[in-house]
RNA sequence: GGCCCGUUGGUCAAGUGGCCUAAGACUCCGGCCUCUCACGCCGGCAACAGCGGUUCGAAUCCGCUACGGGUCACCA
């Protein structure tokens, strides 16, 4: 490609499940590579085999684009000027394409049975102790048209006989091939097999598909995962063998997302095995079906924040900066910075991404987000005062939806008290000294949480009381265990009477407790 | 097994021949703050896979070994 060409990508998914993590990740490196370049990040579905075709998964990948913003410029669902975007809707133009390598010698026809070839390799494994591969080697012994009469392939072809279209690959090239984030690579094409390139259903298979349409569609750079490295070597043969050498797109494969534990790459299967999703949304998502793997979404994780932390799951920037929005990521990301080696993912740490993104959302925000969590009793409160409590909780939540365990007392007094707490601080002087305390409140006016504060402080001070244990004492009556907020806030956000009636009925149950 | 890629603390990672007695973040552990928990602040544990070479000098360059991974389908 040249320089002052415009930019040109896309992610190609299969429609076979939910897609994982690893494949959002390769979305969002494209997306980011071409908003960088202000070029166009375009959708591909790559469904050439129907067997693994599983309805849902489609929709599945375009709302999981949806729902982390990386949103195509072209492709299935928005359109463009090189659809159709899904390959089973563009059969008869791989077949133009088979057909010119079919004619000039790159390629030919194969009706070696699956059981054939079975029986190839499994002779010369045990005959020879080698592995079969089909090339250069061993093709003139297989049922092909390179080894068979012109006569016969013409009937062959005419019985109807299935057959499949091999590529045929030259035998010892030296092939430097460059990739964008691991140099050059080099590979001796004679350890390269002659792929098949269109199977005996009417279909191409993947490659052939793949840059038929990466030529097409005018794609510059493919980004995608390393698993397809070792494919490299024959895409760039089947350029040459196109002739589209000139136009042939810069290759960059990123390293893959391990399994948290053990060693591997993540797999679909990984699923909640692992304490944590893999998948960006629930699947299936209409859950009609009994397994389902959980998401990001449904975890309670921002997309934000989810794409921040995948973002830095292979790349970073050379600086200490790690919360990136999204307009951060496309001005900072640079291929250079890709890392060579794969990344396990620590879950803490996409844990600890969220609670930033959620410290950094207003008061106003997170008590909005958190009406779902608060089992209808929202309206306890005026607006205003479930800001504030949201506010005064909000840095120790990781998500939203945990909510709940932090602001109960505001909502339910509570029903027992934590035993820890009780031993430690309530003597035996503490019920007269909460009824003390009950009587100088009574008289209080304002009960804010200046007043409560000034009020609670200037009683122990006079009375010479311990103010530490006092403060937990109350804590203790309003909350049932040593957490929460300062204790003034909570007295002036339940009001006068509720703190009474909480002091008065914790007075009344510790103690015929103890 | 063949081919290919990789290897800095538990994890993500900075580092592109001297500034490395190797940054930062997450986790963990201490301490401070403090009415509790959390936050915040301060501090701590902990790494260049090994061996050879090149060089005045190597985490950085080269080679070998080891280990890890990917891939070897009419799947993508």
């Amino acid at each position: 490609m040249t320089d002052n060409q415009e930019v040109r990508v896309r992610f190609a998914p299969s429609p076979t499940g939910p897609l994982h993590i690893g494949g959002v990740r390769t979305a969002l490196y494209n997306y980011l590579f071409a908003r960088q370049h202000n070029g166009k990040f375009l959708l591909r579905i790559e469904d050439t085999d129907q067997t693994r075709f599983v309805p849902g998964a489609q929709d599945y990948i375009i709302e999981s684009l949806r729902w982390c913003s990386i949103l195509p410029d072209e492709g299935v669902s928005v359109g463009g000027d090189y659809g159709p975007y899904v390959q089973s809707e563009r059969k008869e133009i791989y077949v133009q394409y088979a057909q010119q390598l079919l004619d000039n010698d790159r390629a030919y026809y194969a009706f070696d049975t699956a059981e054939e070839l079975e029986a190839e390799r499994e002779r010369l494994h045990t005959e020879k102790g080698e592995t079969f591969q089909y090339d250069a080697a061993h093709r003139n012994g297989m049922k092909n048209s390179l080894s068979m009469s012109p006569k016969e392939v013409t009937e062959w072809l005419g019985s109807g006989r299935p057959y499949v279209i091999r590529f045929k690959m030259p035998e010892n090239v030296e092939l430097t091939i460059f990739d964008m984030i691991r140099g050059e690579v080099k590979v001796n094409t004679s350890t390269l097999d002659d792929k098949v390139l269109f199977k005996s259903d009417g279909m191409p298979t993947y490659h052939l598909a793949n840059i038929v349409d990466d030529h097409l569609m005018k794609i510059t750079h493919v980004i995608r995962g390393e698993e397809w490295l070792p494919s490299m070597p024959l895409h760039v043969m089947l350029y040459k063998a196109f002739g589209w050498e000139d136009t042939m797109p810069q290759f960059a494969h990123l390293p893959l997302l391990l399994k948290p534990d053990g060693n591997g790459k993540l797999s679909k299967r990984d699923g909640d095995r692992l304490g944590f999703p893999v998948f960006p949304l629930r699947w299936p998502m209409d859950l009609t079906k009994e397994e389902i793997a959980s998401g990001y979404r449904e975890n309670g994780y921002y997309p934000e924040a989810f794409i921040n932390m995948l973002a830095l799951l292979g790349w970073n920037s050379g600086t200490e900066k790690e919360i990136f929005s999204m307009d951060e990521l496309v001005e900072a990301f640079s291929m250079e910075r890709v890392s060579k080696s794969g990344a396990k993912f620590n879950p803490e740490k996409a844990q600890w991404f969220n609670h930033e993104y959620l410290i950094a959302r207003s008061d106003e925000q997170i008590a909005k987000e958190s009406v779902p969590f608060l089992h209808g009793k929202e309206n306890l409160y005026e607006p205003a005062i479930l800001v504030k409590i949201c506010g005064l909780v909000k840095d120790r939540l990781h998500f939203v939806k945990d909510i709940w365990e932090q602001v109960n007392f505001f909502f339910e007094a509570p029903v027992d008290y934590e035993e820890k707490a009780v031993k430690k601080r309530w003597k035996e002087e503490t019920p007269s000294q909460m009824a003390e305390l009950c009587a100088v409140l009574e008289k209080l006016e304002d009960f804010s949480t200046e007043m409560c504060e000034a009020t609670v402080k200037e009683w122990v001070t006079v009375k010479e009381y311990n103010p530490g244990n006092i403060f937990n004492v109350i804590r203790l009556c309003l909350v049932g265990a040593s957490k929460g907020p300062g204790v003034f806030d909570i007295m002036s956000i339940l009001g006068k009477g509720e703190v009474l009636s909480r002091i008065t009925a914790a007075t009344g149950k510790i103690s015929i407790v103890a």
